[in-house]
DNA sequence: GCTCTTGAT
């Protein structure tokens, strides 16, 4: 093949050489910075060259002395892998070899590794086994400013652990806006045993450095008077800028696949009246829930005098980088998670962005010249917006955070040290589950071996507490497997447009009376077997390839640990059983599963809408279940989710409500009397 | 009756 093209004889703009990058000038003051502070603050926009440059600068100084690590975390995996891979690249070096990286299912490093880019969530766990993560001489925390939980979790860990070793170096990288709250974050409590007045040993342990990055400029323009309906102004304003704006492509910033889907078609609709001077517009979808190859359309380069619009979720804001944009439509709303811990309930709706967001999104604009954002909300609306966003371990369920935190000995939850502190509703949510549960007992301490290995366990504590009950239920394989499909969280199936019957018709062939987490079971063995693991058996019958391969290796990965416990998995019994045989099979798993989501139990009206048990809550299956339309009794589910008006449960099976008392005793008397 | 923002172990 010959493997001559424009593309290989020159040097792509991400490669130039790092002495232009705008970190070089500033080699020498870091080091010296990072020597004499156990915790530095870098703040450097997108292009300062911070996350590639700085590791090789500490590795050059000497940090990976006597087999120490420099480890840099990222709050995601194709970050943490694309990263190494260029740094590998900038020192000529094997990736796995000097520098490495590691994330879930991927381990590229060796003994020689010195600097390892990898997930904030794996170095956390890595910490269950090294409390003081000794392997590492300097660990940097990338985006922080993203506030996910695991880099929260991460920060307040580092802190504690720096107390024990002075001589780590910690290095945070964050926007401005945050800037001085990390600062205070590693000052606060350090100088008690010194005089309060003495600020300059505060000083001593934290400083903020800054790099300036290397954008280009970005017109921000307002609305004079709010918008009525965002999705018809941002489709008005695509056609204005098409025909009164230089070249360049859009981005438009919606709120989910509904809003962009509707925009997408009306915006082909409409363009094919357009003045034919005007030249093409194409229209362009982006969100999570698309398949990697529809992902990839906002990629092409297309013919000249073809415009791309790009109507995405907030993944174009930091996870999707698309290059070209020169316009971006921010129409100032994003959908946020959110977690009642009242009800148990997690909700999600479209709520206006924060200013650190709006930030975000305008600079989108600005990558490969000057370019313009266009808010869809007046300049008022904008000094009124928050901030930041509310951070995650404030708005989530965290029965998973604490019995993480309690595997690391953290037995006094409300003392650690956490960058913002969550609500106690939400604390004490948590605790009361996890002793429901068995994970904890009646002093809050972890049990053992039953909550100690459910924090071990890579799922949330109420599937680990049905994983760890299954052995004494004969069905550990069936199961595994079901752990395994849910936690892929609902992207199973799999549709173009417009084949919306076929998808269903294809369900139907793996649908099993009793539930949704049976249907699974059926799905995957399907899948293993018949289907030889292939991505023509998901092709034929509207299965997600990706989910499913994912499902193989977490099942995997979810084995391994239970061997490891020393209970061992019997394969041979997950062959199908006939008969009396399977119904008895059948049932074992539907017990089982109660013993882990008893909290999670409803039961069908005659209307076919569902009562939660105290009878208050009305809960709707969702369309992509089995009970959607058919008629049960007591169910369990996997999950629970507000979305516009209506609750809607998902991954439903049958049970008897007998069981209910059975497994879940501790948990109904108890909620009773509250 | 008709569907999920985004990440991670």
């Amino acid at each position: 093949m010959a493997d001559f093209s424009l593309d290989s004889s020159f040097i792509p703009a991400l490669h130039k050489p790092s002495a232009l990058l705008p970190i070089a000038k500033h080699r020498e003051s870091l080091l010296y910075v990072v020597e004499t502070f156990p915790v530095t603050i870098v703040i450097g926009q997108t292009g300062s060259g911070k996350t590639t440059q700085l590791p090789q600068y500490l590795d050059s100084a000497g940090w990976c002395a006597d087999g120490k690590i420099i480890a840099v975390t990222q709050p995601r995996r194709v970050a943490a892998t694309t990263v190494a891979v260029r740094v590998a690249e900038e020192l000529g070096c094997e990736i796995g070899k000097e520098v490495g990286y590691s994330i879930r299912f991927e381990d590229l490093t060796s003994s020689s590794t010195r600097i390892k880019f990898m997930t904030d969530g794996l170095l956390i766990r890595e910490a269950l086994v090294d409390p003081l993560l000794t392997r590492y001489s300097v660990i940097m925390v990338d985006e922080a400013h993203e506030r996910s939980i695991s880099t929260d979790i991460l920060l307040g860990l580092l802190k504690k652990i720096r107390r024990k070793r002075p001589e780590l170096r910690i290095i945070i990288s964050s926007a401005t806006l945050q800037a001085e709250q990390y600062l205070q974050f590693f000052t606060e409590g350090e100088d008690s045993s010194q005089s309060k007045e003495n600020d300059s040993l505060a000083n001593d342990i934290c400083t903020i450095v800054s790099i300036e990055g290397r954008t280009f400029p970005v017109d921000v323009l307002y609305l004079e008077k709010p918008a009525e309906d965002y999705v018809e102004k941002a489709i008005e304003t695509v056609f204005d800028i098409h025909s009164q704006e230089g070249e360049g492509d859009i981005l438009v910033f919606l709120t989910g696949r509904e809003e962009i889907d509707n925009a997408v078609q009306a915006v082909s609709e409409r363009a094919i009246d357009l003045n034919s001077r005007l030249g093409r517009l194409q229209p362009l979808p982006l969100y999570a829930g698309l398949s990697t190859e529809q992902q990839m359309y906002v990629f092409d380069q297309l013919p000249d005098g073809t415009r791309k619009v790009v109507f995405s979720t907030n993944i174009a804001e930091a996870s999707v980088t698309i290059p070209g944009i020169v316009y971006v439509i921010d129409t100032g709303f994003v959908k946020l998670r959110a977690y009642d811990p009242r009800t148990g309930i997690e909700s999600l709706t479209a709520t206006p962005v924060s200013q650190a967001s709006a930030s975000q999104r305008a600079g989108r604009a600005g990558r490969t010249k000057p370019g313009k954002c266009f808010r869809l909300y007046t300049e008022d609306d904008y000094q009124s917006l928050p901030k930041a966003n509310v951070p995650e371990i404030q708005r989530s369920n965290l029965a998973p955070v604490i019995l993480q935190l309690k595997a690391l000995g953290i037995d006094n939850i409300v003392r650690f040290d956490f960058l913002t502190s969550p609500p106690a509703e939400l604390v004490a949510k948590a605790l009361e589950l996890l002793y429901s549960l068995g994970a904890l007992d009646e002093y809050a301490k972890l049990t053992r071996p039953l909550g100690s290995r459910m924090a071990e366990l890579a799922v949330e504590p109420m599937m680990a507490k049905t994983l760890l009950s299954a052995e004494s239920f004969g069905c550990l394989s069936e199961i595994l497997t079901i752990a395994a499909m849910t936690s892929l969280g609902g992207s199973v199936w799999f549709h173009h447009e417009g084949e919306r019957k076929r998808m269903e018709s294809s369900r139907r062939k793996f649908a099993v009376e009793e539930g949704d987490h049976l249907t699974l079971l059926n799905v995957y063995q399907a899948f293993v077997t018949k289907g030889k693991k292939e991505a023509k058996f998901c092709h034929d019958h509207n299965l997600n390839y990706k989910s499913l391969s994912r499902a193989v290796s977490i099942r995997a990965q979810l084995k391994r640990y239970l061997e490891r416990f020393g209970i061992t998995v019997d394969e041979s019994l997950a062959s199908r059983e006939q008969g009396a045989d399977n119904n008895k099979k059948t049932e074992q798993i539907r017990r089982c599963l109660t013993a882990g989501f008893f909290a999670h139990a409803a039961r069908m009206q005659p209307d076919g809408t569902f009562r939660n048990v105290e009878g208050g809550t009305i809960l709707h299956a969702h369309p992509s279940s089995l009970m959607f339309n058919r008629k049960a009794d007591w169910v369990i589910f996997h999950e629970v989710m507000e979305a516009g008006e209506k609750k809607m449960i998902r991954d439903i099976t049958k049970i008897e409500k007998d069981w209910l008392l059975e497994y879940g005793a501790e948990f109904y008397t108890v909620s009773k009397k509250g």
